[in-house]
DNA sequence: GTAGCCTGGTCAGCTAGCCTTACAACAAGG
DNA sequence: CCTTGTTGTAAGGCTAGCTGACCAGGCTAC
């Protein structure tokens, strides 16, 4: 319980124990996406499906809340847009820019996706007991309002505003 | 709270929420370690820190654990003897293999680690609230245990085996 | 207008980190 | 010993990301 108990070499920082749920979760999501009809999506093309939606969104905006650079997530919309799951219409309002919207087919792989997602978060409430994993949602999801934002608009509502 | 509502695009998947935790956690911990006389370590370089402990551990040991190969660990375990942190000692049962251990450097460098986690496990749960961020533990260890046992013979006592 | 700066996106080239293939040294059982 | 498996190394390749340089279009101030 107290982190204080460092000097024992059993105790496990946390960065180490979330990278261990991660990977696993996340492996359970690949291995069923892998066998499904979008197969070809990569890990690394989940930038563009975890943030697109509707109307699409510009190149700036997907790398300011992926955390990459510009010319990275070109390339992986590049990518998409090759393999047909997405494409790029010139924006309304700036003849510069352009929105990355989805294609037909990669709103029925973003969908696809999210059912695979909520699929393995209900098999592991069935391991580990579904109040403990909603708990744990429910904390999480406070912790990436407050520690990344701009990642998670989605979360927009309750600031914490501390005083 | 149930998986379900997920045609509300505010859902966002497990994964994503672990992995923005994550990467706001460790960010911290690199900020000190990088602010610290051990600002020369990079994250590649943990997989060594974090397994090996006293008279050592082989290459292949620490390839299995932390789920790489054995030349990319060779690799990382190359650079960190050639900055003082690791040596290897020849095995005294295999005249092939070697045992990886640390210098004194590198112990005091794990330990100085391992102190910084535990700060900034305690800084979270100022922040978030004690008795959460132990219950965030307590899940993550019994998730670790069972889906990655390999990796973490530390938790090897309590298996959960649930009726 | 148009000069000068900002911004959205692209092109080219590089690095980090990890993998695969191939192999030499040693171990261990017949 | 001879075969088979294991430990570690060498060499080369690949992916995903980066930096720097740039152009086209917008924005403001003369």
């Amino acid at each position: 319980m107290t982190p204080g108990s460092k000097n024992a070499s059993d105790w496990i920082p946390l960065p180490g124990l979330l990278d261990i749920a991660y990977e696993s979760l996340f492996a359970e999501f690949r291995a069923e996406l892998e066998r499904s009809e979008y197969g070809d999506i990569r890990p690394t093309h989940g930038c563009v499906f975890r943030f697109v939606q509707d109307e699409g969104l510009r190149l700036t905006d997907i790398a300011e809340r992926a955390k990459l650079t510009k010319q990275s997530v070109g390339e992986i919309v590049d990518d998409l847009v090759q393999r047909g799951y997405a494409k790029r219409i010139p924006a309304p309002d700036d003849r510069r820019a352009k929105l990355i919207c989805l294609t037909e087919r990669g709103e029925a792989a973003q969908a696809h996706g999210r059912k695979l997602f909520a699929k393995v978060e209900k098999r592991w409430a069935e391991r580990y007991g579904a109040e403990r994993i909603a708990a744990l949602r429910e904390l999480l999801e406070e912790i990436a309002a407050a520690e990344a934002p701009f990642a998670v608009p989605e979360l927009a509502h309750a600031e914490p505003a501390p005083a």
